[in-house]
RNA sequence: GCCCGGGUGGUGUAGUGGCCCAUCAUACAACCCUGUCACGGUUGUGACGCGGGUUCAAAUCCCGCCUCGGGCGCCA
């Protein structure tokens, strides 16, 4: 990613959301997006760049807000005060008082003429990675280094835009009357088998990271509280080394009593839109960091929802695979690459083959072949998925046996099943998945300030 | 799990057997410069992942290890 330009003009937003800070934070300091001319302002922050012309100096200062120029002119200024000014390092924290100046020869238009200057942590001068971002730095070097990492405006864009997001899904759930739960992430059995778990040791017994809350968020969309979604952290123990996928994902899943697949889906259309939206609004500055203002969007068409036989149909005919689908076949990476580049936008795969979805996906009444199932695309992936779900417990049972599962060892689960189970219908959608395609991020690890993959457990 | 490609100063790179006590940028150090905004200029500092092998000669070829990234499978 590129710079836009060292100094990104923070708005009027962009400062309001943070001056709601300053009743926890330094009571006498001043954020530089703040500083207005004719102050007296104590700024502090971290430094960014000294640029010595030689009679006359700036040391760049930036904090959460933006930046801000701090003047020094040898001649005119406290000796002491110029050679600490200048001699501190790139990264040092420092905090600054002095007098705001209009100066239209100042990047932001302002300047502070420094009265103090305290060094209030020092950086080493040789810095792992560089936060200005004149030298880029690898994905590994950058993860190693993420406190300086998030000192770049680009970097910092994506976190504050994944923040949004997550506000804004939990908004549009609370529209469609969902109430927020949160389910153990420490289980004693999968949901789809054990393959796919990392084993820990629950106080001498086996145990593991929970994969989904799939089986839990139904056992309460069958209470009286019908309705319920969760954001949370799920853990899969397969090896796959891609851009898209992590050991430790964030879900963002539904569930809803009285729901039919159709319902899911309008559900999971209205969040993804909710978050597009949310961005638009609120995340202008960041948008610019990222050089997405321009492009920024998503269409007010509803998502297509294309079965699963039309869908092999139309890859087929694009004519991009070397063989043929048939009734039955997965959708491959190139499959799924064909159909999204002739559909150009978000779609719903319906009505998948029931014998590759799993069990406690409810089949269609009048095709046990064909399952309720359904996926959420974006052209470069899979998003969601989702489906109604088994709620007649001898159904349950058989799908459990004929998955190779046994029952028994689920039974805090199907039990449940025998005391009023209403039809229900959910999904699951990936956190980082929608952040990475919203912004067109190549990596997923972008999304994740600590990701974990098959490589790196630390930091 | 199968397959492919990398690892060179702090950072990012050039270099496919001798022309390399290793290129460039940035950083760092010193000096010059009174309006920079990726400031500019001069000089300097600093590196071939680890171990073994081939060769008169290895950053470069071979083997093993460590490490990073990607493709597929599978998935969110």
């Amino acid at each position: 990613m590129i710079l836009v330009s060292v100094f990104l003009p923070r708005s009027r937003t962009m400062a309001l959301k943070f001056r709601l800070r300053e009743s926890v934070g330094m009571q006498d300091r001043t954020y530089t997006a703040d500083a207005e001319p004719g102050d007296d302002v104590t700024v502090a922050g971290w430094v960014h760049e000294i640029r010595d012309l030689g009679g006359i100096a700036f040391l760049i200062l930036r904090d959460a807000t933006g930046k801000i120029q701090i003047k020094f002119e040898k001649d005119e200024m406290d000796e002491d005060l110029v050679e600490t000014g200048l001699g501190v390092a790139r990264e040092s924290v420092v905090e600054v008082s002095g007098a705001v100046e209009e100066e239209p020869r100042a990047p932001t238009g302002v300047e502070v003429t420094p009265e103090s200057l305290e060094v209030v942590s020092a950086a080493d001068p040789e810095l792992p990675l560089d936060p200005s971002g004149k030298v880029d730095a690898e994905m590994s070097t950058r993860l190693d280094n993420r406190t300086l990492d998030l000192r770049k405006d680009e970097v910092q864009a994506v976190f504050e835009i994944r923040a949004e997001i997550l506000r804004a899904t939990r908004e549009q759930f609370r529209e469609f009357d969902a109430t927020e739960i949160t389910t153990p992430k420490i289980v004693a059995t999968g949901t789809e088998g054990g393959t796919e778990l990392f084993p820990i040791t629950y106080f001498g017994e086996e145990a593991f990271m929970n994969q989904s809350p799939q089986l839990f968020k139904q056992l309460i969309a069958g209470s009286n509280v019908e309705r319920v979604f969760e954001i949370g952290p799920i853990f899969r123990a397969e090896e796959h080394n891609t851009p898209r996928h992590l050991n430790e994902a964030t879900s963002i899943d539904f569930e809803g009593a009285f729901c039919d697949q159709n319902d899911a889906m309008d559900v999971v259309e209205g969040v993804v839109k909710a978050a597009y939206e949310a961005i638009a609004e609120n995340c202008q500055d960041e948008l610019e960091a990222l050089g997405l203002e321009d492009e920024f969007g998503l269409s007010d068409d509803a998502f297509p929802r294309i079965s699963y036989e039309d869908a092999i149909e139309r890859i087929n005919a694009t004519g991009e695979l070397d063989e043929q689908l048939v009734w039955g076949d997965d959708l491959s990476t190139a499959a799924e690459e064909a159909l999204g580049d002739d559909v150009g936008g978000h779609y719903f795969i319906t009505d998948w083959p029931s014998e590759i979805k799993p069990f406690y996906i409810k089949d269609h009444d009048d095709d046990p072949q064909l399952s309720t199932g359904f996926d959420l695309m974006h052209p470069r992936m899979e998003l969601v998925s989702g489906g109604q779900r088994e709620h007649r417990h001898e159904n349950l049972i058989e799908g459990f046996e004929q998955q190779g599962l046994d029952p028994d060892q689920f039974e805090y689960y199907t039990k449940m099943f025998k005391y009023g189970m209403p039809p229900h219908a959910g999904f699951g959608l990936g956190g980082e998945r929608l952040v990475m395609t919203i912004l067109g991020l190549e990596n997923i690890r972008e999304a994740v300030l600590f990701p974990r993959d098959r490589q790196r457990l630390s930091p």
